[in-house]
DNA sequence: GTCTATAACGAGATAGAC
DNA sequence: GTCTATCTCGTTATAGAC
C-alpha cells in the first residue's frame, strides 16, 4: 500500500515537473502573460482539465514557476557565497565573495533569461504576487546581507555617512534584515541590491546592445565598486590606486 | 486646396494620437503582450482594418508608443536637467542636477508605470526594437552624460580609477557617448545609468514592498551616492561628514 | 489620393454539449 | 475526455465615399 501510494506520488512529482518543465518553454517562447493551461496540456498529450489536479489555476502555476525561479537564482548567490574565497577574512576576500555573488546572479540571468524577466521583469497583468513568493524573493538579497555582515565581523567595514532624514528609515531596515549591522549600511545595502540588478537587467533586456561591449569585465568592475559603496574595504581587481575613504 | 490639407492632416493627427491613447489604456490594462489592434479599433468605434491607415502593422504601433515612452521620459529628464540648478557652476550645483534628473525619471515613472514598464521591463514577446527607438532610447542617458560633462568642464571631478582590463572599453565608450570627458568616467556613467533604472525598476515593480518604506528619501540618497560614484564632487545633502576621495 | 467598410483567410482560444 | 460551434486575433483584398 504505502509502496502504491510512494509510486503515486512518484508519478505527481513527475507529472508536476513536465508542466512546469513545459510551462517554462511557452514562458521563454510567448511571455508570461500569454501563459494558458490550455497550450501546456495540449503539448503533453493532456486534457486542460487534468492540469487543474496538479495547480488550481493558472495564477497558482505561475506562482510556482516564480518561486522556482527564485529559488534558482537564490541558489546559484548561496553556493557563489559558500564557494568563493572559502577560507579567507581579509578585506579582499569579503569582496570577493561579493563580486562572485553579483558575477553568479548575472550568470543565472544570461543561462535563464524568460525566468529573470519573470520575476525581475515588469509585473504579469492581472497576477499579483502571494506571500508564498517573499520568502524566495529575498534569499538574493540575504546573501549579500551574509557577505557584509561576515566583512563586518572578520575585516570591518568603511561606514557610509547617514542623513538624519533617513536614519529611521536606516534603522527600521537594520533591525529587520541585518541586526548585526550598523544602520549606516543598511540603505546602501538595499540599494547596491537594486542597483545589481539593474546592471543585469540592462543586459539581459538588451539596453546594452550596440552600447556596452566588455560586459563581463563591465559588469564585474562594477559590481566591485557597488561592493564598496557597501564599505566593503579592499581591492579584488588588478593594480587599483587606492580605497576609497568616507570619513 | 492647403486647407483641406491642413484639415485632413489635422484629423489624421487626432485619430493617430486617438489611437495611441487607446492602446496605452490597454497596455495598462491587459499588458503590452496582449495589445490588439481589433480590441483599440472596438472601442474607438471604428473598424480594425482602418487602423492600417495608421499604423502599418501591431508592430509599429507599439514602435510608436515606446518611442513615445523613451520622447516622454527624455524630456522630462532634460526639463529637470534645464531647471535644476540654473545658474550654479559649484560642484554642489552640478550633484544637484544630477540628483533632480534621476528624481525626473522617478516621477515620471511613478506617474507612467505601464510605459515604464514597456521600456524598461521585460521585453515584449516576438517583438523585435526597429532603429527608430535607438535615438528616443538613450535620451536619459545623454541627459546624465551632459551632467558629468558640465561638471568636469566647471567643477572638475573625482576620477576613478581605470584598470587596464577595461581601458579599450572605456576609451570606446567615451569617444562614442562623451567625447569630452576622461575615459576613466564612461564606465562608472554607464554603469549609474543602468543603476539609476534598477532603483526605479524595484520600486515600480514592488520588489521594494514590505522593505523600503521612506522611498522618495531613500532613493534620493541612493542617486545622489550615484552621483558621487561617476566623480562628482560637493554634497549636495544636508550634513554630510566629507567627501569621498579616490585616489 | 485618402479614408472607411465589408468580407474573408488561417490560426488560435473558449465554452458547452455529449 | 472528446467534439464542435463560436469566439478572437492579425492581416489582406476589394469596393465605395469623400
Amino acid at each position: 500500500m504505502s509502496a502504491i501510494r510512494g509510486a503515486r506520488e512518484r508519478a505527481r512529482i513527475e507529472v508536476t515537473a513536465a508542466i512546469k518543465d513545459e510551462a517554462r518553454r511557452q514562458l521563454a517562447a510567448e511571455g508570461a502573460a500569454k501563459l494558458s493551461l490550455r497550450a501546456v496540456a495540449r503539448e503533453l498529450g493532456m486534457v486542460s482539465s487534468a492540469l487543474y489536479r496538479y495547480f488550481p489555476s493558472r495564477d497558482e502555476l505561475l506562482t510556482a514557476l516564480i518561486v522556482d525561479a527564485y529559488d534558482s537564482v537564490g541558489e546559484a548567490a548561496e553556493t557563489a557565497h559558500r564557494t568563493a574565497a572559502p577560507d579567507g577574512s581579509a578585506p579582499a576576500a569579503h569582496l570577493a565573495r561579493w563580486v562572485a555573488v553579483a558575477c553568479a546572479v548575472r550568470d543565472w540571468a544570461l543561462a535563464h533569461p524568460h525566468e529573470y524577466a519573470l520575476i525581475y521583469g515588469s509585473p504579469v497583468p492581472g497576477y499579483t504576487a502571494p506571500q508564498a513568493t517573499i520568502a524566495p524573493a529575498s534569499r538574493v538579497g540575504l546573501v549579500l546581507v551574509a557577505v557584509v555582515e561576515d566583512a563586518h565581523r572578520e575585516a570591518g567595514l568603511a561606514l557610509p555617512p547617514l542623513t538624519e532624514e533617513l536614519r529611521p528609515e536606516a534603522e527600521r531596515l537594520a533591525a529587520e534584515l541585518a541586526p548585526g549591522l550598523p544602520p549606516a549600511v543598511a540603505v546602501p545595502i538595499v540599494a547596491a541590491w537594486a542597483q545589481l540588478f539593474g546592471l543585469v537587467s540592462f543586459e539581459i533586456f538588451g539596453q546594452f546592445d550596440r552600447v556596452v561591449e566588455a560586459r563581463a569585465a563591465f559588469f564585474r568592475q562594477s559590481v566591485e565598486e557597488l561592493g564598496r559603496s557597501v564599505g566593503l574595504l579592499g581591492t579584488a581587481g588588478p593594480a587599483r590606486q587606492g580605497g576609497r575613504a568616507w570619513r
